[in-house]
DNA sequence: GTCTATAGCCAGATAGAC
DNA sequence: GTCTATCTGGCTATAGAC
């Protein structure tokens, strides 16, 4: 009844891929590391995703699957402006806590296979514009917010938030800390980011 | 006297090799490709750089060297705070459109290496903070500035520039929009980002 | 389902002719 | 300096025993 016994192979060598692939990518990703992660041999990876290129892209879907409700929260969730903002920088930083390779690797190997989006966009549950669009105009018609386009809005608020993490040894580097206070720097984020973006926004 | 003779073999081979590294990273990349790209074969590839891995090296360094500048404009460009940012954010738009793989390949490489940054922060013009952080804290006492760590600042600014190109294919999927309209965006951001960041800050 | 052993390929690196 | 040919190791993938 350990939970390691309820759990098959199947999933202890996705859980194992999702490391490896995670933090190498697919070209620096090697089988090998995999099976030894999973505590399983070589063979067995093919037995249950036949080539490295099926295992990988169980990763990567897995990955994206839990990435876009994040990223919905800002886009389809149906709060008001100013508490959405609030509310997904602070929900981000802690989902980035637990997955702190998923959101790069994403982005990465999407990058390099920018033909995934086809795929993805058939999936229920993409995230979609239209409704954060519509919430914009609104809130710039009603006075609430300068004028701003949507799509602008939307690349500083991922970019504020998704950055700190892709980029921080450069990051790191550059301010001169080391990992502790970088990590007491993020956690700040939680609540300034909201606050810096709304103070751009907001007349 | 065609440019092409000029340049010589070794330089012949760090630009094919730049190419393929940027893009391709170092997992990814094949030193066949670089030498076909650069019309030779693969020994003379070890002949004028040895290894892969020093190859590699001398590309990351040119790649650093070249980006460090730019950084350094944020930081120890002693021109008002404003008027720095505006520059930046405008400069930064067209050194990316030059070098569109760069600063996402040294970012990567310094992921996967942190201990590069040991080695970088020997080299004299690296960028640091202090007077940045010097200029942000009289602009405080000023009244001209809201309180913000500079730190915090720096990560916004770095942030709002860097990050949509490096998400440019996940951020295309986001707001629904085809290459063109996303480089029409990207260009409308080299006044819109400073707009962002000074509306954010500035009493 | 899980293992060991190995096939087969591909990439980095080298030898040696010119 | 530049080439062709080749070695060597490592990696994906498969065969086959249990």
């Amino acid at each position: 009844m350990d939970k390691s016994k309820i759990e098959n192979t199947e999933v202890e060598i996705l859980n194992a891929a999702k490391e490896v692939f995670q933090q190498k990518g697919m070209a620096g990703a090697r089988m090998q590391e995999i099976a030894d992660k999973a505590k399983i041999n070589k063979a067995l990876l093919h037995y249950y995703y036949r080539s490295k290129q099926l295992l990988f892209e169980a990763v990567f879907k897995s990955a994206f699957t839990l990435l876009a409700p994040q990223l919905n929260k800002v886009l389809n969730d149906d709060s008001d402006l100013f508490e959405k903002i609030t509310k997904f920088t602070d929900n981000y930083v802690s989902f980035v806590v637990k997955h702190p390779y998923l959101p790069n690797f994403v982005i990465q190997e999407l990058n390099k296979n920018p033909e995934f989006i086809q795929r993805l966009r058939a999936e229920k549950h993409f995230p979609t514009i239209d409704t954060f669009k519509a919430q914009v105009t609104e809130a710039i018609e009603q006075g609430k917010i300068r004028p701003i386009e949507a799509e602008q809005l939307l690349i500083n608020i991922m970019s504020l938030n998704l950055f700190p993490f892709m980029g921080e040894p450069l990051l790191m580097a550059l301010i001169n800390v080391d990992k502790t206070a970088y990590n007491k720097i993020l956690l700040d984020r939680k609540t300034q980011v909201a606050d810096f973006i709304i103070n751009a926004i907001k007349i």
